[in-house]
DNA sequence: CATTACGTTTACGTTAACGTAAAGTATATG
DNA sequence: CATATACTTTACGTTAACGTAAACGTAATG
């Protein structure tokens, strides 16, 4: 009795339209089973769909995604594989870590602005 | 003796091409002054352009980095204008802060992953 | 059981954000 | 002062990420 979803299902609980997810299975980032013709998505599915929005959000391409996405599978390989693997999570983690300050430096712009913004409509109230 | 730029120094100091820079001005988005024909740009039109970067970085379309940076002009206006503007800020808010929440979700996750990669890689050195 | 809702494939269209190239002009330098 | 370097405009090309539409199958429902 494991949960299943239609497409239409996704697409209404991430506000996305059915043609998106094609899509993203048509380029590879998804790949759900099916009933017949019918896609059926798993929690998996979901999660990796959820994950791709998410990294769309922070102006990641389905490409930077899809790494990461498959970087948050098991870590295998020999000590090598793992050495180079734990670079590519580091220089991950620096661009994020950016991305990160960006949003700091910017909130606190826009903060400055709102109070601002307050104080010339308090002239208002007096 | 206000420090100006050429079109190279900024491709230069921003790591991008001139061209990028061209299509910014093309857009609406920078208007350098003029020396004859060459463009001269002034500390403003270079913040106007780090602006714009990181927004980018962060996902942003131009035009809506565009709107942050109108947006950091002087809050003038009547006070139905000004709360209009309020609204606006708050709303811009919550879509960066969303943005953050994103992030720290995703730099979590990839500690995760990094810590197991650790995890494996000890026991090379056992 | 008709019709409405949801699903399918195929295929061409669109937009933002530049890249690339050509062809010419101005400026710096050995 | 020749030539290399940086700048200019104009214009067509490219890619990612879908939108839109047609033409059709299947499932749910009043």
């Amino acid at each position: 009795m494991k949960k299943t979803y239609t497409i239409g299902d996704l697409a209404n609980e991430f506000g996305i339209t059915t043609r998106t997810i094609r899509f993203y299975e048509e380029k590879g980032y998804l790949s759900p089973k099916r009933n017949g013709t019918r896609r059926i998505y798993n929690a998996t599915d979901r999660t990796s769909l959820r994950l791709i929005l998410r990294g769309k959000r922070l102006g990641l391409s389905l490409d930077e995604t899809a790494d990461m996405i498959q970087m948050y599978g098991s870590p295998g390989g020999n000590r090598k594989q793992l050495e180079i693997f734990l670079t590519r999570i580091g220089e991950k983690r620096t661009e994020l870590e950016r991305k990160r300050k960006d949003l700091e430096v910017m909130l606190n712009d826009l903060q400055g602005v709102e109070e601002k913004c307050q104080l010339a409509l308090a002239q208002y109230r007096k």
